[in-house]
DNA sequence: AAATGAAGATACCGATTGGTATCTTCGTAA
DNA sequence: TTACGAAGATACCAATCGGTATCTTCATTT
């Protein structure tokens, strides 16, 4: 009956949603034994500490995340099409949640930014690796001919997850998916003036 | 010696910096306390819950915020001009924060969205603000002959607000003023596209 | 089948939380 | 100058916080 490793799974999936959806600061300890059924006794077994948990629990929300978005990437085969599966990835936070609380990279960053050292640093890394996701897409997009090779990479690439990650907040925000539709249709125009 | 009118305003200004940096749950009243050098009896005879006192601060923030920002429009005579002078309000709050903490709007929004109704309310209003007055200057622009008059004016408007947002939190989460730059170099370009 | 160590439960800790009841102090109106 | 009400200080409250020490239970190894 035992399963360490499933508990483990358990205490992360269960304190990702509650992270991901009142905040880190905001859920408890106690929060995590309600929803998980286990005890103090059996969280602090797997975490050494309430920042362990938050930043354990972060890496895994980008895993699931990230690991989403690198599928859609592998779906199609050009980086056209690469980059709308991307821009619908996101939309999704928002039409139909993979995960409640939308987005962890913005939500972690806003609550760490100033005051959690420690998640910010996970949060950094998400970022890190959700730009170069892009960047990899870009640069293979241009070596195969199907985009213009004076594309600016980087500027592309932070244009396109600020204007993603804003728009979860303001579609959030608002309640409707609004925002977050009209930031894709802008995209996909850019995206047209990118192809050669 | 007493003013009451005073010590409201400085609990306000001093819950700003505290609630904008660190965050609403995550700062006491005992932290507040401890800013302002007022007691609990004080800050409870001026507002009667510690939400009160957060939805108060938030409306105080973005009063603040809106002030700039209208001045920032006021002080330009073009709508080309009065856009690219909103652009670098929101790089001020990377290269030189008017405000600890960096945009009320996105940090209240990101922490009271899923949780908070009373403050999700408040930075609602705080978007809409925002967004009229962008609307505003792009349907003057358009009235003067200043701008084209094929622009989709909502669209524009969330796209700006969007990417500016988007681009504060990757800009404060990598510690340096390159995302907020690369974001305010393409929403130029748009607008010189806008432009008749 | 007995022994052993890990997994998890229970019971507790001091500190801190938001909030309140009460007391004092000060400015002002009479 | 006295009286009075508002402004603010003090002292307390139960509840909850993150964390730990200790106990029991179970699976595995021998």
């Amino acid at each position: 009956m035992r399963d360490p490793e499933a508990t483990r799974e358990t205490i992360l999936k269960k304190s990702g949603i509650l992270f991901n959806t009142r905040g880190y600061k905001s859920t408890s300890i106690s929060d995590i034994t309600e929803a998980t059924g286990y005890t103090k006794g059996a969280i602090y077994r797997h975490f050494e500490s309430k920042v362990d948990l938050e930043v354990a629990t972060l890496a895994h929300l980008s895993s699931l995340m990230l690991d989403k978005l690198r599928t859609c990437i592998k779906t199609e085969t050009t980086a056209p099409a690469k980059l709308r599966a991307m821009f619908h990835f996101f939309e999704s936070y928002i039409t139909k949640p993979p995960l409640k609380g939308g987005c962890p990279l913005l939500n972690a960053a806003i609550e760490a930014d100033d005051s959690h050292p420690a998640l910010r640093r996970a949060a950094l890394r998400i970022l890190r690796e959700m730009r170069d996701s892009i960047v990899r897409v870009l640069e293979n997009g241009i070596r195969y001919n199907q985009l213009r090779t004076d594309i600016d990479v980087s500027e592309f690439a932070t244009l396109m997850i600020a204007s993603l990650e804003g728009a979860i907040m303001m579609s959030k925000l608002s309640g409707n998916d609004e925002d977050i539709k009209r930031v894709i249709a802008h995209l996909d125009k850019q995206v047209a003036t990118l192809i050669r």
